[in-house]
DNA sequence: GAGCTTCTACTCGGATACGCCCTGTCCGAGTCCGGCAGG
DNA sequence: CCTGCCGGACTCGGACAGGGCGTATCCGAGTAGAAGCTC
């Protein structure tokens, strides 16, 4: 019951490139040295990213990958759901059906109530991820790193970008 | 992201117990054959509810488990940590830290935004789990099922008790 | 010098190995109840 | 009939295979931009 490192990653490029300006392409290579993790591995990541359609691929020279809408709409439920499968964290094998005292299969209608409570707490940590989104990230860490650190990391990008024209 | 097949073993038997007359010991044969669930592999789970205090064991002929204390006193929360851990559901490595921009440590003194926000998450998800006990559960059980059932439970149960002695 | 062609370099995306943990099983150690023999 | 001993059965806990998924890596398909050639 652990969430695997490629969405806190996919988080992390997520919340990167929507504090970028729009028009500006980042590629694998680039965001894998940045956060300084395994370049291959984060592309699949970025790919359920961009099937989802949360960020946007651009090919060839000078193209990579930009957030695929505004940052108000972005949430970490989509990010979650779009790397990690959409399937609940409890799944319900009826096994209240099982074993010797069974009863005929029609009276077992209802949810089983155990899997009912599991459903609701899955629910609420889904509502959780839900109430946060990309923007509310952005201006929380905006809060805390100076303005001489954005510039940094700025100057840094072009300098990769203009290495490889 | 999932739970494993022990969390709902664990929840049924321990709905089960709570369920039966306290000074009434089953053995993990009787539960694995009633869920129709694999004995050994069963056995592990009620091991870790027993290490919890959730179930009690008396061993010997006519021995087995039993709640281990009011179900009243039982969350769902507390089953889930016993047989998974308590592990977080969400691990940051700190990759902020990490790559060609990073700044001198203390400037990151602050948890980082997207790990608070998936333990916000985490935390909603437990609180939901702490909020229903076994008490709830059976509650809920006894409205759907017959009183006609829980007889026939209880002879079956009997019967298997009685024909090892 | 302008426009077209070619070519390179860069990008993504799917397909392919490795390792760990969940799943499932087995066996030995310890313990308590029931039966049996002896007084 | 009472007491002590013995065997059986039950539980616990650790140790041992198999499979699925997270982890990590590679290579091919496709495209945009740059370079070069021709007019």
């Amino acid at each position: 019951m652990v969430l695997g490192k490629q969405i806190e990653w996919a988080m992390h490029c997520a919340s990167f490139l929507a504090s970028l300006p729009e028009d500006m392409a980042v590629s694998v290579n680039v965001l894998a040295e940045y956060h300084e993790v395994p370049r291959d591995y984060l592309a699949k990541a970025l790919q359920s990213l961009a099937k989802a359609g949360i960020v946007k691929t651009t090919v060839g020279p000078r193209g990579g990958y930009t957030i695929g809408r505004a940052a108000e709409e972005i949430t970490l439920l989509d990010i979650v759901e779009s790397v990690e499968g959409e399937k609940s964290t409890f799944s319900c094998t009826e096994i209240r059906q099982k074993g010797p005292c069974k009863m005929e299969e029609k009276a077992y209608s209802g949810v089983c109530g155990i899997a009912a409570a599991m459903y609701r707490a899955d629910h609420a940590w889904r509502e959780s991820l839900r109430s946060t989104t990309l923007a509310d990230i952005n201006r929380s860490v905006n809060r805390v790193v100076p303005a001489e650190q954005k510039r940094k990391v700025m100057a840094w990008l072009e300098g990769k970008l203009s290495s490889k024209s």
